[in-house]
DNA sequence: CGTATACTTGAATTGAGTCAATAAGTGTGG
DNA sequence: CCACACTTATTGACTCAATTCAAGTATACG
């Protein structure tokens, strides 16, 4: 056990059940505990540039991120947002495929890949586990394939805000307005938009009765089934 | 070895150096002889539908696969083409996240999952070439995540004809026409557009001397330095 | 408390979609 | 081998959802 480590063992960590730790039961922690490193960012701080040498895997424990990609003049898409338990540079090869930021203030855990992988030879399970969340994350980027190129700026929008409720109803946080860190140009990012149509379109819900706007950042489902009707029916997210 | 087996060896397989068999080195082969089933495939025959139970994955030989989602209307997304050496199946949790239907006869290997998971238990290199592959997948469908939210008509399909041509190329038919197996209907569901805008598109394109659309399924890139550009000299694919 | 930033709203524009007609392939049977 | 039917692709005219441009208003933070 590394004595140098600056915050809680992996066994005290509030999303081991998540994530990459779920690989490992409580005798294995220890290999985890010397091959972790954690990482504080504070807002909008770069974890990683889309490009660069991939080195490390990340696993965030608190906060969120946003991992995105650039075209030359500046247009941009946000292809995810990650929240405790997910991890950053599953697509990553040689380098990164995308990049990653902080939306808020968040602690990571960081691993080299290298010495995860020889950790993966050793311990099947970490190897399998790696594979399960890259499949996870492919099927969540097959379904904002479909949101991107089939569906209407409303249908966008519905998906989004039930993706966001049934994570947190998932965290158990059911009834509660739903938090939304991000700002409305990262929606717009994310959803093939652009802000004026994201908040057009908030409005519109609003004024239908389907949602309230109670901040910018705190919205009420207040018709979840006219909303997973919105969106076409289209409930899975993860 | 299995003598009832009704093709050639996998050591004899055109597309054993990619795909999932490059995990295995000649003396691991014969592992694989014992799980790997051949399956033949007519032209818009179906492999497996969204929300079937996962059982295998399947590597392709020959032909064409297309990967669709469909929403209860109607409307629908191609996530890929799948071509020799591609798996189909690694975004599968418990259940298939996609359609998988031939586009032209197509010869395919079917692993099953839970064989080749007992498999992957044993050989480190065989799970960790799963990882590989849903990674390489994943960052696949991110680039066309960015393609569906932020680019034109003209550059989807500028995107789409270099990728098919570097795909091409890369097996060694450089100076070739590009050859098209799909429809302008799965073009379009591909890239988020109508058949309409597609046809229009590629007719502007020839217009304009990028391209000679010498068949529906045939064509010519003229100048892929102005098709790259028209891109957004957004090169990555695979 | 003031000022920069983020968000909303309105009016005009436009790129892609829809609807409709024509043309070009593809295959089948006489 | 050709004529017919059917499917697939192209082209044209019109429409519309979302963008762009342009103010305004709210929010947050130093």
């Amino acid at each position: 056990m590394n004595i140098n480590r600056p915050y809680s063992p992996c066994d005290l960590c509030g999303v081991s059940e998540l994530g990459l730790c779920q690989a490992f039961d409580s005798d294995k922690t220890a290999r985890l505990d010397e091959i972790v490193r954690r990482q504080e960012l504070g807002q909008d701080q770069t974890l990683f540039y889309e490009k660069d040498r991939a080195g490390y895997f990340y696993a965030i424990t608190t906060g969120a991120v946003r991992l995105t990609k650039m075209l030359p003049d500046g247009r941009r898409q946000i292809i995810g947002f990650l929240f405790p338990g997910d991890i950053a540079g599953l697509d990553a090869d040689a380098t990164y495929n995308t990049t990653a930021e902080a939306i808020a203030p968040t602690h990571v855990c960081r691993f080299d890949r290298h010495q995860l992988q020889e950790t993966a030879d050793q311990i099947p399970d970490v190897q399998r586990r790696l594979t399960w969340l890259a499949s996870h994350e492919l099927a969540l980027a097959e379904d904002l394939l479909m949101v991107l190129g089939r569906m209407s700026a409303q249908e966008k929008l519905a998906f989004f805000l039930i993706g966001l409720y049934e994570r947190a109803a998932r965290k158990g946080n059911a009834g509660a307005p739903v938090f939304l860190p991000m700002s409305r140009a990262d929606i717009a990012d994310y959803l093939g938009l652009t802000i004026e149509t994201v908040s057009r379109t908030f409005t519109k819900l609003a004024r239908e009765g389907v949602i309230e706007v109670e901040t910018a950042h705190n919205v009420h489902l207040k018709d979840l089934g006219k909303l997973k009707e919105a969106a076409g029916v289209f409930t899975e997210e993860a």
